[in-house]
RNA sequence: GCCGGGAUGGCGAAACUGGCAGACGCAUCAGACUCAAAAUCUGACGGGGUGCAAACCCCGUGCGGGUUCGAUUCCCGCUCCCGGCACCA
């Protein structure tokens, strides 16, 4: 890899040259020395906190991606502090997780050695790249300090009701022994030994995240940021309205008329009523059998005697499928259960089946199959054979156009085979049909999340323990929060084994304690807590570092947060951002905090990939910043990376680029040291200036970086056009604008402008807007919409006065054959003549 | 399948609300400086054509239509690439 990295041109020594080692080793010291980037989280008069993502401190260390995002907001967040804030730019460690564990077991070093020297690794790393980090204030996951009041967050869940434990289904590696995480499992598979996956069902902790999905969903009207990630969101917590239907199980007595219909003793000793979730209660005329999903709680009581083995056999197929492969398999099975339901709006019986299509996890865990308008049901009923009946007709359709698919086009579609519902628009009939059956007793209107609640159990080592305690006596019982944090111990075999519990539960010197209620002997919760309850509050902690008794200080919080700027990446669009919010709802309702949402705004940054793919070791592409930081100097590398493309998207990162930069740099360099202060700055470079000046300042915080360094470049072309010698004037303003991307060299040469200031503490150089504007303009022309010319005029020029200097053009008028029919003019840009 | 994002020179990319397409940078070519090279500076640089030349013309923003005096930008219909979700009733 080492010698892929290009080698800047120029001959390093030569006295007045630039000398990215040098300079940028001086500042951070000397940025260190004076405290410069410490902020007074007490006395901040126009507090401005810049936050970013912080990372997992692989033991790869850190990768472009990183410094790419952590970059934009370093400049960001420097910016801001030209404009007279005072910002606060802190960074941490979110080092619990499945990953650190992996990577320990696989290299055979205990996380608790691993992590502090991945941490303090990333941390050199980080502290060459420049960025204007509060180092007296960071957190670090794994340590007792903070987890202890990750546990604590969990403790304020668990006061208010939001805490419950429950059996759910996990997906488990039977080679690796040990549950897997959706992500973990590729196609069925273990993504690590390609042993197929099976379900198990263990007991759980879980938040009640789902109480908050109206609010999750409606605030995120009230937020500055990116769009795609509230998209996400909205499609993540995925509201949708419709209505719950009551269906009733045949018993004997309604039976008695059905001859055609089977029916057994067993089914008939008792009434059982299904419920499902639809958001077609229109089509329900259309419902020609109802399906529950394998797991469904009244499976076994509407199954008829017959029938019981077949259904058995197949829940319990279902069961050993692994969570990934029953949702991606698109081949549709079931099995019929012998029972018979009856439709609330047509009266007819229709058949009860179980398929492992309906999923226990959303509305009901059972559906009614309208087969003729749901193209999962169409599939089903085609190929079980059941009966399809068409009640939506599109236009130029009717109630016996035949079905060779689903319709499912709700626009301009009327009902049919509906009786009184005939001819209603879908909309309406949803409406009505709701209304007739509710007004039955059958059917109520819902709303219904796709959301679930958040499992936050871990049946591993590597995380903060959850803070229960299990006492025969007094039942589940919180740890008192004076007795927190629950130390992880450290265990030398915390490898994960066949029992599906986590390898905590294997230390009764660590897991029995006395009951914090009677003081019996009771044992502790084994299972630690999912990596995102980490990260879902730690910028609240950050500005309260250093005071162990409280886990954020209330007046601090009042000043620092919300966040005013959050970057990060769009992969952690839905569950980060998500469970961030909600736990600052949750601690709002407790009194904790007095704000619903934690970010005000978030921008989500692109990806870097390099040779048109994502970088990866098997690619053998990953970029090692600190072979560029070596050779080119952190200021031209963090430059160049945010010159490669739009912030927001990412970019190719390309070697053949990055000399580009630097030579600007060079070329600021030797500016700042040719500068004269004698005579008069010139006047076509100082407009030239202005417009740059305001240019930058827009571009910023549009975080248009690219464009902003492009603005930077066009300027030092003009300053130093045929080897001028640029005016001091010229060249100072130009020192700050650069100074958010090339920090150390910026203040390098802010010095050798003779100032003693740090530049960051110097303001931002104002632009002069008349300068800015100029006083000519120039109109393009165009002759029936082709482009024939331009024409300068005066900035007050007037319509007519634009048009005679176009006349007055040889290369305009020789395309002007009569009187122009049209005459268009958009002042200030063009003249169009329609002929 | 669904939801996002994207496609512009040899390459990375600009173009703010529909108004001179290709700013800026890389690569390439030519020139200056040099014994020479590097570095630096200057110029050319989407394709095709007319002209001795200064100049000028035509085509061109993934593909096919449309709206408009004017479309990279708006509308309709596609293709391909990237990211996310994935039987959510």
């Amino acid at each position: 890899m080492t010698d892929s990295v290009p080698t800047p041109a120029g001959v390093p020594g030569e006295p007045a040259g630039y000398l990215p080692a040098a300079v940028e080793a001086k500042w951070r010291a000397r940025w260190a020395d004076r405290r410069d980037n410490v902020t007074d989280i007490a006395g901040a008069k126009r507090p401005f906190y810049a936050l970013m993502m912080f990372p997992y401190p692989s033991a790869e260390g850190l990768h472009v991606g990183n410094l790419f995002a952590f970059t934009g907001n370093d400049i960001f967040a420097r910016f801001q502090r030209l404009q007279g804030y005072d910002v606060f730019e802190p960074i941490g460690f979110d080092a619990f997780g499945i990953h650190s564990e992996n990577f320990a077991l696989k290299i055979g070093t205990h996380p608790m050695e691993l992590i502090p020297s991945n941490v303090a690794n990333f941390t050199r790393q980080l502290e060459r790249a420049g960025l204007m980090v509060d180092w007296t204030r960071t957190v670090d996951t794994t340590q007792p300090d903070y987890y202890k009041w990750t546990q604590w967050v969990f403790l304020q869940l668990h006061q208010r009701g939001l805490a419950y434990k429950r059996k759910a289904a996990v997906n488990w590696c039977p080679s690796c022994k040990t549950v897997l995480a959706n992500e973990q499992v590729e196609g069925g598979t273990c993504e690590r030994c390609g042993t197929v996956v099976e379900q198990r069902f263990l007991e759980q902790w879980f938040f009640r995240i789902t109480d908050y999905a109206e609010r999750l969903l409606g605030n995120l009207d009230t937020l500055d940021w990116s769009n795609t990630t509230k998209t996400a969101q909205r499609g993540w917590i995925g509201r949708s309205e419709g209505a719950e239907i009551r269906f009733r199980v045949l018993n004997a007595m309604e039976d008695a008329g059905s001859a055609a219909v089977h029916v057994t003793a067993e089914i008939s000793s008792g009434i059982h009523e299904i419920a499902v979730f639809t958001t077609r209660p229109d089509t329900i005329f259309g419902a020609t059998y109802l399906v529950l999903s394998p797991e469904h709680p009244l499976l076994d009581d509407v199954t008829t005697a017959d029938q019981q083995d077949a259904v058995a056999a197949y829940r319990e197929q279902a069961g050993r499928q692994d969570i990934i492969s029953r949702k991606t398999n698109k081949e549709k099975t079931g099995v019929f259960t012998g029972a018979y339901a009856r439709n609330p709006a047509t009266g007819e019986l229709i058949p009860v089946w179980c398929a492992d299509y309906v999923l226990m996890e959303y509305g009901t865990g059972a559906i009614m199959a309208v087969p003729g308008h749901d193209e999962r049901d169409f599939e089903f009923a085609t190929k079980f054979a059941l009966p399809i009946v068409r009640v939506v007709a599109g236009p130029g359709q009717d109630a016996h156009t035949p079905l060779h698919e689903a319709y499912t086009d709700d626009a301009d579609a009327r009902l049919c085979n509906s009786e009184h519902f005939d001819g209603y628009p879908v909309d309406e009939g949803k409406r009505q049909l709701t209304a007739w059956l509710e007004s039955k007793g059958h059917a109520k209107a819902v709303v219904n999340f796709r959301l679930h609640d958040w499992c936050i159990s871990r049946q591993r080592y590597w995380g903060p323990p959850i803070p229960i305690i299990y006492c025969d006596a007094c039942g589940t019982v919180p740890v008192p929060e004076k007795d927190l944090p629950v130390i992880l111990p450290n265990i030398a075999d915390y490898r994960p084994d066949d029992s599906g519990v986590s390898p905590l539960a294997r230390h009764e010197e660590w897991y029995r304690v006395a009951c914090p209620q009677c003081g019996a002997k009771a044992r502790r919760e084994t299972d630690v807590s999912d990596t995102f309850l980490d990260s879902g509050w730690y910028f609240l902690r950050y500005p309260s570092v250093g005071d162990d008794s409280v886990p954020f200080d209330r007046e601090i919080t009042r000043r620092w947060l919300p966040v005013d700027s959050y970057i990060g990446g769009n992969e952690h669009a839905v569950l980060h951002l998500l469970y961030a919010r909600f736990l600052t709802m949750v601690l709002k309702d407790a009194g904790h905090v007095d704000f619903d949402e934690p970010f005000t705004k978030f921008r989500a940054h692109g990806l870097i990939i390099r040779d048109g793919a994502k970088m990866s070791k098997s690619r053998g592409n990953v970029v090692n910043p600190d072979e560029y930081i070596d050779k080119w100097g952190a200021d031209t590398f963090r430059t160049y990376l945010m010159f490669l493309g739009p912030f927001e998207e990412g970019g190719d990162f390309r070697d053949a680029g990055i000399s580009g930069v630097k030579r600007f740099l060079d070329r600021l360099w030797a500016s700042v040291h040719a500068a004269r202060a004698e005579g008069e700055p010139d006047r076509e470079v100082m407009q030239k200036l202005h417009q740059t000046i305001k240019k930058v300042g827009e571009d910023v915080p549009r975080l248009s970086y690219n464009t902003a360094i492009a603005a930077m470049m066009e300027y030092m072309n003009v300053l130093r056009r045929g080897e001028r010698a640029p005016h001091r004037a010229e060249v100072e303003p130009l020192v700050s604008l650069v100074s958010p991307f090339a920090p150390h060299v910026a203040e390098e040469l802010w010095e050798a402008l003779g100032h003693t200031r740090s530049v960051f503490d110097s303001g931002w150089p104002s632009f002069d807007a008349a300068l800015a504007g100029g006083e000519t303009m120039t109109i393009a022309v165009q002759i029936g919409g082709k482009t024939r010319g331009s024409v300068v005029v005066a900035k007050e020029a007037t319509q007519e006065a634009v048009l005679a200097a176009a006349m007055a053009d040889p290369s305009v008028a020789k395309f002007v054959t009569g009187t122009p029919k049209k005459v268009i003019y958009v002042p200030g840009r063009l003249l169009s003549l329609v002929l």
